[in-house]
DNA sequence: TTTTATTATTTAAGATGTTAAATAAATGGA
DNA sequence: TCCATTTATTTAACATCTTAAATAATAAAA
């Protein structure tokens, strides 16, 4: 065996330690730990508090809509409203002026859990700012925005 | 209703427009649609592609190293080696000096398909550096790398 | 108006993610 | 040696992701 194959002629492909999918990824789990180990505690997952959060903030929404905040698919998102619905965290209704639209909306006892872990998720947020910086948070969301332009 | 809660004193969250693991997963997605699409093609997920990189550039590997690299958790690792060995693009055996480690390794074939997508592989990488620019990739997978600091 | 196309959402099926428990082999004392 | 621990990996159970197909309601066209 020769050292560097004679037919693959620097066609190479970025080292994986420097690609982008596998960097995002353990960006994001890295983030996701102690977000995980907070929301346990209320019996939710990552996505049912993404859902949650986006509705506190933005009010209630077409399923479509919510899916594009909450960046869910809508498979996903179908069954993971049915969940809440479920625990009553939110509720679900047909649109009356388009039945096809579904409007989900929080409940009074789902903004209740977002104000019960208001301080653990800042803390966490604060944390990420202290080690990574601001300026560096800062400028890490302005680069992952531009990733719309692809 | 009045307009702003009186118990919820400047007590909030970053918008969800500037959510950290929200962010992640949108750029995430923007970079894997191509990727997947090409993989398509060959019939592999976004995660055996990953396992033949790593093994293909890193050499065998026991599982627990696998999965450090191709960033999976074993239970899914499991899962994936067992499909991929099925395809023959990938063998797994005990490693006689430690019966517990199972050593991973690629196949000829499973090289064979890496050099299959290497020209597209390549093709999109450049493309998202000629969008967002070869600084700003660097830039930012430096500032993902630190996020091992958390 | 009846058909056809489009839009919004759900269902289905197979793969992966996540956490906890189980298995199996190696290690470290009593 | 025997047994308790530790380590590496797998299994199990349930949630989510992804793609494609199915539903259902609206809109557009003939």
């Amino acid at each position: 065996m020769d050292g560097e194959s004679d037919s693959n002629n620097d066609r190479k492909l970025p080292s994986t330690a420097r690609s982008l999918p596998i960097a995002l990824i353990r960006a994001r789990e890295k983030v996701m730990g102690p977000i995980r180990e907070m929301l346990s505690n209320s019996g939710l997952t990552e996505q049912q508090w993404r859902i949650l959060r986006v509705l506190d903030e933005l009010g209630p929404l077409d399923s479509t809509k919510l899916s594009e905040n909450a960046s869910l698919l809508l498979p996903s998102q179908t069954r993971i409203v049915q969940t809440l619905v479920e625990k009553g965290l939110v509720t679900r209704q047909a649109d009356p002026s388009d039945r096809r639209r579904q409007t989900v909306a929080i409940t009074s006892s789902g903004q209740q859990i977002i104000l019960d872990n208001l301080d653990e998720a800042q803390r966490i947020a604060a944390h990420i700012e202290t080690v990574l910086g601001k300026e560096t948070v800062d400028r890490l969301l302005d680069i992952l925005e531009e990733f719309d332009r692809l």
